[in-house]
DNA sequence: GACACCATACCGACCAGTTGGTATGTTTAC
DNA sequence: GTAAACATACCAACTGGTCGGTATGGTGTC
């Protein structure tokens, strides 16, 4: 449909000198954090990216378009960010779920436009009246769900065989939590509250993943 | 500074008949939860409200100013609300928390902007542009994590004495599973994940208050 | 290897519609 | 009568998007 990568040069040359679409898309995941996806205007991008607006609408056929292509590529950066991390060392599946949880709580550092995700602030404002939108969060949160699965699953297997929810649920859970997180940090201004958060989730899937422990009856 | 309450009048008319400012209020709880606070015109709301823009502007310094009150009454309903519950009526401090939880899973019902929370998607798009909107959510928020604490910490006492958390840590905790519900209700547009969230909730308030029983030793 | 041809990447002036906000007039309640 | 509660007409600034044009580098042909 479109050309995505024009062809490299035999050379690499030292400076990066990314192209203006990579600079729009990145500068896009720090805006729209910040101002929400209406309020950042396409000549704030253009401003921000060093780029003009024949140059914008020559990458993205509109503002929309944007929109879900930033999606797409906050959702590959926060892929290999997590690929990377150091917690699916751990041999235990219920090690490296509390691992994520870990790392989560560690990258909670620097700015609220850094650290929180795109896709919630999104889909919130965009649900409703842009559905290619809604649909690359959506696709977005879930894929990062399911990269969750296999540990939880795992960890299930081995901790709770019996319990009554699916790993799926619990993997929207965790991720619930973080999205909630996010919304008090906004409007606390600090990451406090996300870390008081993440030792409650903690606390819950250990206490879900404790081995073999009757439930009181209450 | 400004008059807010014009006179009642001396006979209650059989119609409602809402001042402008009170439908102009009552619109914007469903527009702005629908299309978010900067895609919500000046004009979208007069319309809904079936008033002119002379008397938005009467009422309202600004679009910000009407956010402001938007988000008080959007607070003020919600107390209301939950106020009026029934789940206060349990004798057991922690059966009313449950109840709240559950009563949280029953009015997930009707359309997502109605169910969703102004003040999360509010936050969201204003807390770096809108200090003042930023602020307004954050009363509300917070004011409704207090409404709960007084459960929370007789649970608590009775129940987890020796717990590490806050009282006041597991209000919000709770507030976040909430507001990231919303989020991924929005995603999937449907109240599912919501319901599974709100399930899991529950069950981590269950096993934090469990009457004495001993972590185990992982 | 020179030259025409062409696709891609980018530029920036311009446009029509929209936006928040204002100025001023009219109606209504007491 | 007077002040609050509207209504109407209007505006300047901004917004997403368009459009004609240029710079550059690859490719086929002779």
């Amino acid at each position: 449909m479109r050309t995505r990568r024009p062809k490299k040069h035999a050379v690499e040359s030292a400076a990066p000198a990314k192209d203006a679409r990579t600079k729009l898309l990145d500068v896009s995941l720090t805006l729209i954090r910040a101002k929400g996806y209406a309020a950042t205007t396409v000549d704030d991008l253009c401003a921000a990216a060093g780029v003009t607006k024949g140059a914008f609408f020559h990458h993205f056929e509109s503002k929309e378009t944007l929109a879900v292509a930033a999606a797409e590529h906050f959702s590959a950066g926060a892929e290999a960010l997590f690929a990377a991390a150091p917690y699916h060392r751990a041999d235990d599946p219920l090690e490296r779920l509390l691992g994520y949880v870990d790392f989560r709580a560690a990258i909670l550092t620097g700015e609220l436009h850094d650290y929180t995700c795109l896709l919630g602030t999104l889909v919130q404002e965009t649900y409703a009246s842009h559905p290619q939108i809604r649909a690359a969060c959506e696709r977005g949160l879930s894929s990062h769900v399911e990269a969750l699965l296999p540990d939880i699953e795992a960890a299930k297997r081995r901790y709770a065989p019996k319990a009554a929810w699916s790993a799926e649920s619990l993997g929207y859970f965790i991720q619930s939590v973080l999205q909630g997180s996010f919304i008090f940090s906004k409007s606390k201004q600090s990451a406090q509250v996300a870390r008081r958060n993440l030792a409650h989730l903690r606390s819950y899937l250990e206490l879900q993943f404790a081995p073999a422990k009757p439930r009181a009856a209450r």
